[in-house]
DNA sequence: CAATAATTGAGACTCGATTATCATTTCTCC
DNA sequence: GGAGAAATGATAATCGAGTCTCAATTATTG
C-alpha cells in the first residue's frame, strides 16, 4: 500500500468538496468513518508537502485546503452556512490597483453573501 | 471630555496608518505612550460597536481594524513585512463570477507580493 | 507465522489571541 | 475638594487551533 488508508479517506473526501475544506470541516464530514482529528491533520500536512494540496485562506474561517489540481479559481463564502464555495473564472483591472514599486505575485478574491440553499431557507 | 484619552490615542493611530491593523500591530505602534494591551481592545471593540471602526481580515494576520470613514477600497499584503496596505479602486467582472442563485452582498480583494520598502531592500 | 515498520485515535499539551478581573487612577459634576 | 462613575494597566483566565505522545493496530517482508 503506497498510501495509508485513513489518509486515504480524508484526500477524498477533499476530492469531492465542491470547495477548499478546513481541518474541522473534513473532520466532521469524516465523522462515522472512526477518522481521527490528528489524522486529518496528518494527511493535510502531508499532501501539502507532497504538493497535492493547497492551503488556502478564505476568511474567518482559518487555512483551508484543496486539491492543486484545479484551476486557477476564486470562492464565494456564505455568511450564512460559512461554507466556501469554488467559483470559476477571474476578474480584471488587477494591475491597475498595485501602487508604484510593489511587486505582485498573487492575489485572492473573496465573493461574500448568500449560497443557494442558505438563500432558499431564507 | 467624550471619549477617554488612551482610547482616543488608538483611534489616531489607526487614523494615521496606511492600512489596516491588528491589535498588537496597533499596541507596538503605541509602545512609549504606555497604553496597555487591554485598553487598545478595548477601544477597538467600542469603535465596532459605534461604527466608526470596522474589523476586516486581510490574509494571515488575523482581525484587523480600519476607520469606516474610508472610501470602498482593497488591500495589499506584503509577503515580506506583513503589514497590509490600502489600495485605491476596485476590479470588474465580479458578477460573471456568481453562481446561479447566490446572492452577492459584498467581496473583497486582495493583492499579495512585495512593498516598496521591502523589494528595494532586496 | 514472526519481526519490524508505519499508521492510527485519543487525549494531553502548547501557543497565541482575546477577554475578564481587580486595584488604581482619572474624570465629572457638584 | 469630595463622591461616584468611567477608564486604565497589569496580569490571570479562557478559548480554539494545531501539535505531540504513546500504546494499540495494521501492513510489510521474508
Amino acid at each position: 500500500m503506497q498510501r495509508a488508508k485513513q489518509q486515504l479517506t480524508v484526500f477524498q473526501a477533499l476530492d469531492e468538496a465542491d470547495g477548499p475544506l478546513s481541518a474541522r470541516e473534513l473532520w466532521s464530514r469524516l465523522s462515522g468513518t472512526g477518522v481521527g482529528l490528528a489524522t486529518v491533520y496528518r494527511a493535510l500536512q502531508r499532501g501539502v508537502e507532497d504538493g497535492t494540496l493547497e492551503a488556502v485562506e478564505v476568511l474567518g474561517g482559518g487555512v483551508r485546503y484543496e486539491p492543486r489540481s484545479r484551476e486557477h479559481h476564486h470562492h464565494f463564502l456564505c455568511s450564512t452556512c460559512n461554507h466556501a464555495f469554488d467559483l470559476f473564472g477571474c476578474v480584471e483591472g488587477l494591475e491597475s490597483l498595485i501602487p508604484a514599486g510593489f511587486r505582485m505575485t498573487g492575489h485572492e478574491v473573496v465573493l461574500l453573501g448568500t449560497c443557494d440553499a442558505c438563500g432558499d431557507a431564507a
